[in-house]
DNA sequence: CCTGAAAACTAAAACGC
DNA sequence: GCGTTTTAGTTTTCAGG
């Protein structure tokens, strides 16, 4: 359909950046620092929110203080031909994956899963490669974060069902 | 030194969640939905924050809308023995890393990467190679995600100098 | 650790430019 | 498209149980 490019000026990236620094900042205090009053801020923000360029506001949480202290990237391999609709279904079967797309390469699709621990993620697995037409899975586990924190949301639900602590 | 568990119940979980679907819900609708006053949940909230249960607060975007349209994972192969430390570096050195990990298995890291367009891509990936020890690397592209969007976040910077449209 | 109330601030809507 | 004003609601501080 139409997929005009919406125009999308200087003063719009400078909200989505005011925005991505402080979800929380008030449209007063944005309009203050590009120039514009905070109605004319707030219709801006309205409307990259009706053309999906923002698509929400979150709280990043670090995971582990929620209890997710396991962390993968599972290589997925296919029997034949994959097909992304079915693959998409499977995916949403299982709530410790954070994401999952489909890649280039020998593997048909790459899972972030989280898990609990190890043990939970032992567990996850299983249940992965008992899925219909999965025919193998590589699982690459990640040992420590190089970058201060990417989100990386897909904490979507807090409590893995154990007592959390801070580190 | 002391990391002890830091309290965390059913009250904290429950907000915590209420912040990531919406980081700009209200203190006072918050506290209705769980039973607290708008004061006692920003005391919450706030001791949340410096015990570093959530980290911030942020506008979750759609990276092809600032013009982000080319995704990759980069597995990153060293010479000898990588010190993380040093890898952490080089890894700052590359704004196009939108995540960085040391993991198990043949590689040293993982590194997930955004580009504008394939061409950006391959500029980024040139410049990382051609950082000192760096033996080989294996890329990875993304085709299609089959989770509607993980922020995923990491597109710390808006605009990589094109201009963006909508789709 | 909580509630409640007052002051300061912010958001939302209506109106005109 | 933007700004100003009004009205309603929210955040924050402070007193007190």
């Amino acid at each position: 359909m139409n997929s005009r490019p919406t125009p999308f000026d200087e003063l719009d990236r400078k909200i989505v950046t005011a925005l991505m620094a402080n979800a929380r900042t008030s449209f007063a205090e944005i309009g203050a620092s590009v120039g514009l009053s905070a109605t004319a801020v707030k219709r801006r923000v309205d409307r990259l929110r009706e053309t999906g360029v923002i698509t929400g506001f979150t709280a990043t949480v670090r995971p582990s203080a929620l209890g997710w202290r396991t962390e993968a990237y599972v290589e997925v391999y296919c029997e034949g031909a994959a097909p992304p609709r079915r693959l998409a279904e499977v995916v949403r079967n299982h709530p410790e994956i954070a994401a999952a797309m489909t890649v280039t390469g020998g593997a048909d699709a790459l899972l972030h899963v989280r898990a609990r621990d190890v043990e939970h993620f032992e567990e996850v697995l299983e249940r992965i490669r008992q899925e219909p037409f999965i025919r193998k899975t590589i699982s690459v586990m990640v040992l420590s974060h190089l970058l201060p924190d990417s989100p990386e949301a897909g904490v979507t639900q807090p409590a893995p069902d154990d007592a959390p602590d801070v580190r």
